[in-house]
DNA sequence: AAATTTATGTCAGCCATATTGACATATCTT
DNA sequence: AAGATATGTCAATATGGCTGACATAAATTT
């Protein structure tokens, strides 16, 4: 594998190394940089939000929660889950947590008289919009430097990134408004 | 907050929005589409290593670790410390099991032997290898739409939304890369 | 040489968020 | 009436963060 990086002793000390055959069928084609820059981009692209999240005594999981619900108003419990990927008991202590202190509410569906629709109140909507200004801020000025086209690069390359196989009921709405010409 | 998304109800059951002033500054200027599709985007991106990492025991931790390590063998305890954003205490359990289980060893600094550098051994270098490479699957397809050109406006852009002040080693080495002309 | 600082490691406990499994309730479907 | 579905909840567990305290070795300063 000493061939991924150029000046890259790896580990002699212990294990001796010396040039073995790679384990793995990829030689130098492996895309390090963008692997790297995803990472550093999402971690403070998300660290904007979690910043400010502190102050509501909430985390991570709650400000996900708040925006799907925001975006997608009446969204169902099981919608959710399906975005979120997480147990319902997951979801439960932080929905509870939302619901308790007036940030969502709940309301019986009308067709199924099981289903719990959520929407944000207007508390919640200023804060899930609060923290969206933070990340909208880091946005435009990444966009600033590469112009509208390259900002419709990025989307392109953004929706290219995630899996299209069995896709969510969100996922299915932001596929269907990207095929098209232009999204929201 | 009614303004933000246009056709969006809002929470009227309980709360009783009724258009009241909005409590943040901002209107319908917010970047939705861009956030939601990070969301995505890096929850499958991440999602093509987690899967492989539970077959080994490991985690997203050890990942971030190991991958570190692996793009810049020599990394002090230190330095991976500022990279991770994490306590020493956090880290310490992670980085133990990757030592014990022989993927990192450690090698006593040269000039300073209170430095532990931590290189990835070929065991190391194998697993690092091959989450990569899933992930550069993704990557790869993604950037099969966009061309060339295309690619090096997402670098761009990435590169635009990680912060700048006070940027770790690793980060250093990323930007000095970066404001030549082209990266590895 | 002694004192202090630095780099690292480790023990102990706490918290947030995720998990699985089991079970309860209301409501819709058959 | 029976069964399936949507949701909620209890209990136990795991992971990966955190703080605080303390230990050791090696470098630096006095």
């Amino acid at each position: 594998m000493a061939d991924i990086n150029f000046s890259r002793p790896s580990a002699e000390g212990d294990s001796r190394a010396t040039e073995a055959a790679p384990a793995t069928p990829r030689g130098g084609d492996l895309r390090w940089d963008i692997i790297e820059l995803l990472f550093f981009a999402y971690r403070d692209f998300v660290g904007d939000a979690d910043h400010e999240l502190e102050a509501f005594g909430f985390g991570r999981a709650h400000h996900r929660v708040l925006h799907f619900v925001h975006r997608y108003p009446g969204l169902k419990v099981a919608d959710l889950l399906d975005v979120l990927r997480i147990t319902k008991q997951s979801l439960g202590r932080v929905l509870k947590q939302l619901l308790d202190e007036g940030y969502i509410v709940q309301k019986t569906g009308n067709n199924d008289r099981r289903q719990r629709l959520l929407y944000a109140t207007p508390k919640g909507e200023a804060l899930v919009a609060k923290l969206a200004g933070l990340q909208t801020d880091r946005i435009n000025r990444a966009i600033a430097d590469i112009g509208p086209a390259g900002t419709e690069t990025v989307r392109q390359f953004l929706r290219a990134m995630i899996d299209r196989d069995d896709p969510d009921k969100v996922l299915e709405t932001i596929f269907a408004a990207g095929t098209g010409a232009r999204a929201g």
